[in-house]
DNA sequence: GCACTTGCTCAAAGCGCTTTGAAGGCAGCG
DNA sequence: CGCTGCCTTCAAAGCGCTTTGAGCAAGTGC
């Protein structure tokens, strides 16, 4: 443990109440007690005690992310662990910490209002939405500012959000097909219910409307996102008597395991069939290069942690400061791995 | 806030010690008093305020996790993620909390001595141990209790850790191809001065040597580990006057890269290729089925991940129970992708 | 009957900080 | 000279909890 204020402070021949307020910028402290005092806590390698500060506060400069993380594996993804990152850094430059808890799902309620009751959070960022999520207005009535990363269909109260605009995303990925005059597009979705699911099958629908096109079910899948079932989905629909010419994914993950299914059949992507995937420029899914592998509709999660967190700690510092919201645009990146319809 | 001891001290018409001991299960308190206090606690949906309980009791009930994650990004990755929602069971089973800062890399030793220095946590998780990692001797100078997931070769002190073993299971895994009268074995490694790819080169160089066979630079790679990079060493390789007839991965993502990169080449794996993938049983890398994928060196980096907390916490409890050390050995699964040298 | 446990409960101090209310010193003013 | 008001500092209370030491009543043994 460290040097305690009233060390600091007799050590200096001064009060506990004199450092303090010299050291938290306050006016009425002569500027050369002010410097003397900041001097001697920086050789004394002072850092005020969080609990007890936050104990005289009431805030705990801190804020909570709760992981449902049992029976679905949904949310400790890869994702999930850039999104962390991304808060993390903005936490930690206003001086935040980030409390992590785990949690088996059908407990998760129990978190929140455990975390809260316990006086250990000031807010609370909400993973992974589904539609008519409602956890929304649970958190609502609890009283603390949260925000969600993503949204939930369906809610009609307001609350605090940042999203990547899923369906103008997917949409346009889905026009660039078109556009290329591709008939047959499949879509290899996340799990149904998540919120960002639906939207992106929105997006998909509504270029397909427009364009005339009704849309075949045997075209359309959504499951978790695995390797593997990216691979299935292209094997399978390839089997089909109309087999799509081109795909769209909803994550790199997934586009991976549509391009074996694709190059076993012996098929060339951006040839013989085309790949649009979802990227969330994770560094370990790198997709870049001069002409990347994939196109992509791109979006960095890390920079969505970042300011989603950003966002939080606006809310916290002045919960009246209304609902905010940021919808983030994605980039719709050329890569090797469209091109024309062949016919 | 919730209910405070005070409050549903005087509600009970008891002293806020007697409720304390009462829900603290100290041997002092009259049986039917406690069955009140308890069934009062539970009423109220009382939870004890967590900063002034750490405050009193000096001990922060949380375990921090600091991830630089700056310029290199090799621990922000998908095998963290799965740790760290292990290492959370355990803490929320425990009671306690688990706080993460994210750093600069240049920063992680600021990180540490801010964090302890705030009280903020009790115990520290150290991530990613390079070889000869300075990070060990700073900690225990600290006087912090603290476990390594990983080792570092070249620190002689004793600390605690938790691995798998590594040169082992990379020792393994190479006996295994020569026993298919492989010869030419590629390592396809992580990072260079991880102290994990360190031991895995060294249980393949073992292996090598058992069987007198010289190690050739041009069939060891060591980078960061994404899918790319193993279609690139697996294409490269295979333009070797001598190529390869089996590869080893250090990871699923790379096994992937190979995987393409080989059946790019025209080679069916486990027929014209061998490879064995390092599976951290990642939920969305699966390899599974009756027969998996992959031939791999398979151990759950999330069961890790709560073994090493379960570690820390008894560390906490005791300082003095010495350095606890655990080598979690891995199972060699027999999957799709292996099979004898062509000849 | 007394001294002495034993069992249960409480008042109060203290953890390290912030913050209120008060006070000392000094200049400016009439 | 005395009063006011400003600048600076401080003592003390309080945040919600644990824990020490004391106290009180009932039970035990002599």
């Amino acid at each position: 443990m460290g040097v305690t204020l009233k060390q600091l402070a007799a050590s200096l021949d001064l009060s506990p109440t004199t450092v303090s307020r010299a050291l938290n910028g306050f006016p009425e402290v002569n500027a050369k007690t002010r410097a003397r005092v900041m001097a001697a806590a920086l050789k004394a390698n002072y850092h005020p005690n969080t609990r007890a500060k936050s104990l005289a506060t009431g805030r705990a400069q801190a804020i909570g992310h709760v992981i449902p993380a049992s029976t679905s594996h949904e949310i400790v993804n890869p994702v999930f662990a850039d999104f962390i990152a991304g808060a993390g850094e903005s936490y930690a430059r206003a001086g935040y910490e980030m409390v992590l808890r785990i949690t088996p799902d059908d407990q998760e309620e129990n978190a929140y209002r455990d975390l809260l009751a316990r006086g250990s959070i000031d807010g609370i960022i909400l993973h992974g939405p589904r539609v008519q999520d409602a956890r929304v207005a649970m958190l609502a009535e609890m009283g603390v500012p949260f925000l969600v990363h993503g949204r939930t269909s369906g809610v009609n109260a307001p609350y605090s959000w940042l999203d990547i605009n899923n369906q103008r995303s997917f949409a346009r990925a889905t026009q660039f097909l078109l556009d290329f005059d591709h008939r047959r597009i499949a879509l290899i979705n996340g799990i149904e219910g998540m919120d960002f699911a639906q939207r992106r099958r929105q997006g998909y629908l509504q270029a397909l409307a427009a364009a005339g096109i009704a849309p075949d079910p045997l075209l359309m899948r959504q499951s978790e996102m695995t390797e593997p079932y990216g691979y299935r989905a292209a094997q399978e629909m390839m089997q089909l008597p109309d087999p799509p010419t081109a795909f769209i994914a909803s994550s790199m993950i997934v586009a991976y395991g549509l391009r074996r299914g694709l190059t076993d059949l012996g098929l060339k992507l951006g040839r013989d069939v085309s790949v649009i995937a979802h990227d969330d420029e994770l560094s370990y899914l790198p997709n870049y290069g001069d002409v990347p592998t994939f196109t992509a509709t791109r979006s960095s999660v890390r920079e969505a942690g970042r300011r989603a967190a950003r966002m939080l700690l606006r809310l916290v510092d002045d919960p009246d400061c209304g609902p905010l919201t940021e919808l983030m645009e994605t980039a719709l990146i050329l890569g090797a791995s469209t091109g024309p319809a062949p016919r």
